[in-house]
DNA sequence: TTGTACGCGTTATCAG
DNA sequence: CTGATAACGCGTACAA
């Protein structure tokens, strides 16, 4: 207790929050006990009368994935600078347990809630409203949504950038993806996929169609390239909803002697260094996960803060053109 | 307040916490008030009176990074296992900002410290030792250290990995590493490379060293290895300090024409999936990442409560063979 | 400018 | 089994 040390209670206080109203004499003083015998306040006994806990909680569905790992970063980075901690919790994309680390959160009394999508277990909204904490979904764009949402339009991406395969004379589609279960992200980049094609009076045939599986994985992505290009006709362009699903795609595809992209065009989704570095550098889209890490620590802070900041914020999704497109293979026979 | 709604205050606390020892009439009645005004504990306030925050603090050095980020995740999910919460920070490789970030942890209470590595701030230890902390290094081994730690023998390991090389014939090495500038983890693996070497008699030229890089990146390791192949004589065996680099290495390999391992062989450390999905598949290390975030919990747990757990574990370290490793070229001439 | 005294929401300690 | 009541450590009007 810095008190006994000095002669004062509440001045201590004073001296750690607003340093310029204490006078010269007891605020070095102070200082120096509290250097000397390494005070540091307690942050429960603070929260406990501020009713503030400094801290916001966010629950990704996992760690193990570049942009959310750089989007963790990036938000805490930018919390700390107005002295708020970040509480970090994976739901492994359970929707169940997403609710129950929720609520975990707010039993620590956190000040507002970061979550990755549009979907989420029904009780989580009524929870939310209910305690009045603000909230940001992220890795979507959703105007029509009530929560703020802040990260790219996954459907509009792939809609592009199905549109510029169909540009390049493409027709038959495949498409690789993960379990949409519990993932709107990916179904609505599969939305734009079946949207861009419809729009040309095309569709992916079922048997170039690979998906059911839980996580990205390169390996399974292999095996389902290959399944697909078994198919005859086979593909002249394959989608796949994820950068690993991506390599894993062109990897196999080089493993089988085709060329890329003479054989058959690849794209991907989401920029991660291996894309530009495998043989032949991978078209994928470009998701800034720093970008939206700090604008939704901004976002949140200000919703904190009292400032009514019903941001919807569309981030840009750049589509990044590299080797790995080019006509189909039947424009040339 | 429940209290208002029901008959009592200190009782609610009981039914929360021990509710056997409530009458079933009270409790069913509490629960029931509790679910309907959708009631949960302040936090801060039980955290003042228990003089326990069920909160433990970890400073990764990036989550960019697979190993990490499953450590964290399953670190994260084997507290919660016991009500725990898991405050996660990133130091960015910077000491200082490690010191900063526990500190601001130490003031948000936490019951219990994760670090990675080493080697830190000279104040770190201090801190910890003034505020009476448990604290553990994690993602290394040292025996000799006053501080548990949980991890592998980095040094060992490149130890075992070098002599296997050297049992294949090799006797000109390369090396690709990143910065150790605050990363002891790397530095230990070096100095394993060194010691097996030495033990041999020999040693690595100095043209045949690249290092400096402060992340690890495919392009860079790209641009090393090609430099280092350059030499002349140039090495049979490069050693890689990590996952990414060895990617690049082979990479770069397979783009100059020389087969591996017939002309090079390559191996690296961590092993994550696309080390196996690569044209060849890389010989490494591989660390188990949930081993240690699991091993960690139980541990920081057991010392909250008490019991002096002194861990000091060393992680198996397994040496994973595959096809990116064979007899130097030389022998064959 | 500084000190006093109360409240924040729980848990822990005693009586009853 | 249950109800008062005193901490827990800090912020903060209010008084000095």
């Amino acid at each position: 207790m810095a008190r006994a040390a000095g002669v004062s209670t509440a001045t201590v206080s004073r001296a750690m929050n607003q340093p310029e109203i204490v006078s010269n004499e007891l605020r070095t003083r102070i200082f120096a006990i509290v250097e000397h015998l390494g005070w540091v306040p307690d942050g429960a006994a603070r929260a406990l009368a501020t009713r503030r806990s400094g801290a916001v909680g966010a629950v990704f569905p996992t760690l193990s994935h570049g942009d959310f790992a750089r989007a963790a970063t990036a938000l805490q980075r930018e919390l700390l600078i107005e002295d708020y901690i970040l509480l970090l919790a994976c739901s492994e994309y359970d929707p169940d347990q997403e609710l129950r680390q929720v609520r975990k959160f707010l039993e620590r009394g956190v000040d507002g809630i970061i979550l990755v999508g549009d979907a989420h277990h029904p009780d989580l909204p009524i929870l939310l409203k209910r305690q009045g904490i603000p909230s940001i979904n992220t890795f979507v764009y959703d105007p029509t949504s009530p929560t703020s949402s802040i990260g790219p339009d996954n459907r509009k991406a792939l809609f592009d950038l199905t549109d510029y395969l169909v540009g390049l004379g493409h027709t038959r589609f495949g498409v690789i993806a993960q379990s949409t279960e519990n993932n709107d992200r990916v179904a609505a980049r599969l939305a734009g996929i079946r949207d861009a094609l419809g729009y040309h009076g095309l569709a992916v045939r079922p048997v170039h169609w690979g998906e059911g599986m839980k996580l990205s994985s390169v390996a399974e992505a292999r095996s389902i390239f290959r399944r697909i290009m078994q198919a005859s006709p086979r593909p002249t362009a394959v989608l796949c909803a994820n950068a690993y699903l991506a390599i894993g795609a062109e990897l196999e595809a080089l493993a089988m002697k085709l060329d890329v992209p003479g054989d058959v065009s690849i794209v991907g989704y989401d920029d991660i260094e291996i894309m530009t570095e495998v043989p032949v550098p991978i078209t994928t889209v470009r998701v800034p996960g720093d970008e939206i890490g700090r604008r939704v620590a901004r976002s949140i802070l200000s919703r904190i803060h009292g400032r009514m900041d019903d941001t919807v914020f569309e981030c840009e999704a750049e589509i990044v053109i590299r080797a790995s497109c080019g006509p189909p293979p039947d424009r040339l026979r």
